[in-house]
DNA sequence: CAAAGTGTATTAGTTGCATAATACAGTTTA
DNA sequence: TAAACTGTATTATGCAACTAATACACTTTG
């Protein structure tokens, strides 16, 4: 069952983009595999403290971009193919990494003193 | 005066929080000194092409937080201590690598992997 | 002085996000 | 089989972000 348990709602972000989100990045560090149940809709809005409506409106994305498969009545699950979750990682990180560099840069870091900050923030 | 050549339009953040985030950033890497002049409300969003409330929205959340004098008639002006800008950079540096940290630490990515990442990224 | 530019304020309208309350059809399970 | 749980759909409401169109008081400038 895929969990959800380090999801932490960060204002500013649509809750469903945030949910969408967790679960591609759960795909790209392997902790979400194809053929892994979903939490059903009503269980994770309860648990997120969201509407379901929320938690349908994300899961709905990503039947529509090929990475969930649900049917009237039953579970859901993912379900993706190894190329699938390669074209996710590349998209994802892509964007990931190029919006970290970009507010390193406008805060005028060079690349040695971003690699200390992120360094020294790791923990 | 300040400029906006670097500013870019992320979707998904508001607009007017996006300005107020590029002028700190500004404050971060001092291309935004105390007592620059600022663009006024209607340039400003003739040139993002948005909303004039929308930058006077920005101002008035920058003015609050003691960083920006305006006056009727006049026009506005950078003005802070050197003891805020650093509050400044502390708040906005702390905000940044928190969430830099924490998106690739849920990418599952190491820190060495992290590090490569922003190398590799950097251009 | 007059015009142009400035900050500030108000009212109205649209859109997207989220909630709330149901309803219904299908599947699972006790 | 019957109850409980699933996915899916609909309608209504509230709110924030953003746009649009003005209006007014003040300052700067030609």
């Amino acid at each position: 069952m895929i969990s959800f348990e380090s999801f932490k709602n960060e204002n500013d972000i649509p809750i469903y983009m945030q949910i969408v989100r967790h679960i591609k990045r759960g795909i790209i560090s392997k902790q979400v595999l194809s053929g892994d149940e979903l939490p059903s809709r009503r269980v994770l809005s309860a648990e997120l403290g969201v509407n379901p409506n929320t938690v349908q409106k994300a899961y709905a994305i990503l039947e529509e971009e090929g990475l969930i498969e649900s049917h009237t009545g039953a579970k859901s699950y993912m379900s993706f193919s190894h190329m699938r979750a390669d074209e996710v990682k590349k998209e994802l990180l892509e964007n990931d990494a190029k919006a970290i560099v970009n507010s390193l840069k406008q805060m005028g870091f060079s690349k040695e003193d971003s690699l200390a900050i992120i360094d020294k923030f790791w923990n």
